[in-house]
RNA sequence: CGCGGGGUGGAGGAAUGGCACCUCGUCAGGCUCAUAAUCUGAAGGUCCCGGUUCGAAUCCGGGCCCCGCAACCA
């Protein structure tokens, strides 16, 4: 077992401010990384999360508002940072692709990579489209080869020069890799990453001519270069993991990401650490989507939810709980604000809520007092902790609720109001309360406020019923 | 034949050859500590056609339907 582990999300890109859907990925994360620093303690568990800032979109859209890139990417960075702190998600560091110690420790990765032979001057040949100003593939274009958005235009054929990076070099390595069952998570993207290998990697550029795009890290060889911005923004795990001592052999390293990510993360990120002689991570975890209403989230369609906007109807840990039990752990899934208040009500409201109410109030009346008991390690070992191993963090949700369930039963069977023998009593009484004490540290990891309401209201010797933590909502 | 995922009671999800399971909802009953709560019980299901098998949601063939991806949108 690694006594360490660090634990990053991918960090979103400041083309637009995220949705519900990436706070999927941060809830995701965090909840592991609070159940890691429940059983690893605080500083054994290092959690990262951030911005992806550079490249020519950015740019560009600075261009078009006519302000500076910096400016631009600042203020789209702070308001993904007050998104996800919205959702109380516990980052030991909110990373920016622009921050200083990354500029310099994404050089001294591709000076590696240069280093080792792996990066070499060469032609890229592209098709352009000037109406959009981007790169386009054969694919993305109409039968008569022209984009479809400005068919008007002639689409530019490209020929710069450009930095590669080896690819193709390091496919076996990758297929190797890929035999580990735990390299990819869940066991359906490991296969078609394996696929995908199969029919062959490509050199693929890692830098851009300055006098294309100025917004980027420079290339450490060439100042008219500047590091493509996907080259740069994979190295932020390293550049937090050095700094802080979890990317070496002691420390578990996960990422979390979403499917789209995948190719990158599984099969370039691992070359460029290979290449630069670094240690690999031990878990890619790719997650689905979040549809909304059965749509897909996005833009165009005008559906966007922040996440800001649910905490504001339903509270933080009704959101996070709701994520975490029916989010897209494994394939897309869709929600809908009926769906949160059916879950609020049913599991929230009626389950947890309930439970309290009930316990604390037949407490009370009891007039007994209920001694303190801390619980050992030895809850890790349990029977709701065991899906963590495979971060299926919504299995492990519903053996917590089951705990929770049998509370209610045991309750009902035992109809603690009726008795009157004081000794039986307090036997029955102090059973449910230091059940409901448990869950009240198992959910930490989900809805750490709630949590600590409940170790408020049940953790003390002499109990008091106290309103309701989650009100039915109608 | 570009690649891939999927179709399970009213809703959402499990089950990869062996009695179809869970949550929500519905219905009946119990209880009264609790937020019209909670407990017990019941009804109701494997997209269609064919095949393999003692046995198929699961494997094979065909069909219908949904949804992703196609090398920088979690």
């Amino acid at each position: 077992m690694t006594a360490k582990v660090l634990i990053t999300t991918a960090i979103d890109y400041v083309n637009d401010v995220i949705h519900i859907g990436h706070a999927y990925q941060k809830v995701l994360a965090d909840c592991v990384a609070r159940y890691e620093r429940l059983h690893l303690g605080n500083d054994n568990v290092y959690f990262l999360t951030g911005t992806d800032e550079y490249g020519t979109t950015n740019e560009k859209a600075a261009a078009k508002r006519n302000i500076t890139p910096k400016e631009h990417v600042d203020e789209i960075s702070g308001l993904d940072k007050k998104q996800i702190d919205s959702l109380n998600v516990s980052y030991n560091r909110f990373i920016r692709t622009t921050d200083e110690d990354h500029k310099k420790i994404a050089q001294e990765f591709f000076a590696k990579s240069l280093a080792a032979g792996d990066i070499y001057k060469s032609h890229y040949e592209g098709l352009y489209c000037e109406g959009c100003e981007s790169y386009k593939t054969i694919s993305e274009l109409n039968e008569s080869g022209q984009c479809n958005l400005h068919p008007t235009r002639q689409i530019q054929k490209i020929d710069e020069e450009d930095y590669f990076f080896r690819w193709t070099k390091y496919q076996s390595f990758l297929l190797e890799l890929l035999q580990n069952e735990r390299f990819v998570l869940p066991e359906g993207k490991r296969k078609e990453m394996v696929a995908f290998v199969e029919q062959g990697l490509k050199d693929i550029p890692v830098t851009r001519p300055k006098y294309k795009v100025t917004w980027g890290i420079e290339a450490p060889n060439d100042p008219e270069h500047v590091i493509y911005v996907w080259f740069d923004a994979l190295i932020n795990y390293y550049t937090a993991g050095l700094q802080n001592g979890f990317w070496n052999d002691e420390t578990n390293i996960v990422h979390f990401l979403g499917k789209d990510n995948a190719r990158w993360h599984v099969l370039l990120w691992p070359a460029m650490l290979k290449s630069a002689g670094l240690r690999i991570p031990d878990t890619i975890y790719v997650h689905g989507f979040v549809n909304l209403n059965g749509q897909k989230i996005s833009k165009s369609l005008g559906n966007i939810i922040r996440p800001d906007e649910l905490v504001a109807q339903f509270g933080v840990d009704p959101v996070r709980y709701y994520l975490l039990k029916h989010g897209p752990i494994i394939d897309d899934v869709n929600i809908s604000l009926d769906h949160i208040k059916e879950v609020y009500n049913s599991d929230l409201a009626n389950g947890l809520g309930n439970t309290v109410a009930r316990l604390a109030k037949m407490a009370e009346k009891s007039g007994l007092k209920f001694e303190l008991k801390s619980f050992g390690s030895e809850i890790f070992s349990e029977n709701w902790a065991e899906p963590f191993k495979d971060y299926r963090v919504d299995v492990a949700l519903q053996n917590i609720w089951k705990l929770l369930s049998e509370v209610d039963k045991h309750i009902n069977e035992n109809q603690p109001w009726a008795i009157t023998d004081q000794d039986k009593l307090k036997t029955v009484l102090t059973y449910e309360v230091d059940q409901v004490r448990k869950i009240a540290l198992l959910i930490e990891p989900y809805i750490p406020t709630t949590a600590k309401q409940i170790q408020e209201i049940l953790g003390k010797e002499i109990i008091k019923s106290s309103a309701p933590l989650f009100p039915r909502l109608q």
